[in-house]
DNA sequence: CAATTGACGTAGT
DNA sequence: CACTACGCCAATT
């Protein structure tokens, strides 16, 4: 089982109306040093439809990255139509975290 | 194969 | 809280 293919599972697995972290993500991977090759896992993104990486923020909830459509503007956009909870520009991880 | 890059995270000031 | 510095991993060139 290769780091992505982890990564991919996981981020799967994230609930409508809730997001994850990198370093979330990574730990689950198992790797709980490889938030940064998570986003790079993110940017593959083989499948899209499959892969809610929009609902992947950094570990202060700020949004980062995003090269589909809209960039970090429709990211948010779609996160709060999730129904995902947001702090101005930030996202509440306390409210809208995984196991949070 | 070696060097560089990048959707990150933590610690210190 | 804002900024700087360092470490880490995977993908790309």
């Amino acid at each position: 089982m290769n780091f992505k293919n982890k990564v991919h599972g996981i981020v799967e697995r994230i609930p409508k109306g809730k997001v994850s972290t990198y370093g979330q993500v990574a730990r689950l991977a198992g790797n709980p040093k490889a938030a940064r090759a998570v986003g790079a896992v993110m940017k593959n993104n083989p499948d899209s439809k499959r892969i809610p990486c929009h609902r992947v923020v950094s570990s202060k909830g700020e949004m980062t990255g995003y090269t589909a459509e809209g960039g970090v503007k429709t990211k948010k956009e779609k996160l709060l139509l999730e129904g995902v909870v947001f702090n101005g520009d930030i996202v509440e991880l306390s409210r809208s975290q995984i196991s949070g």
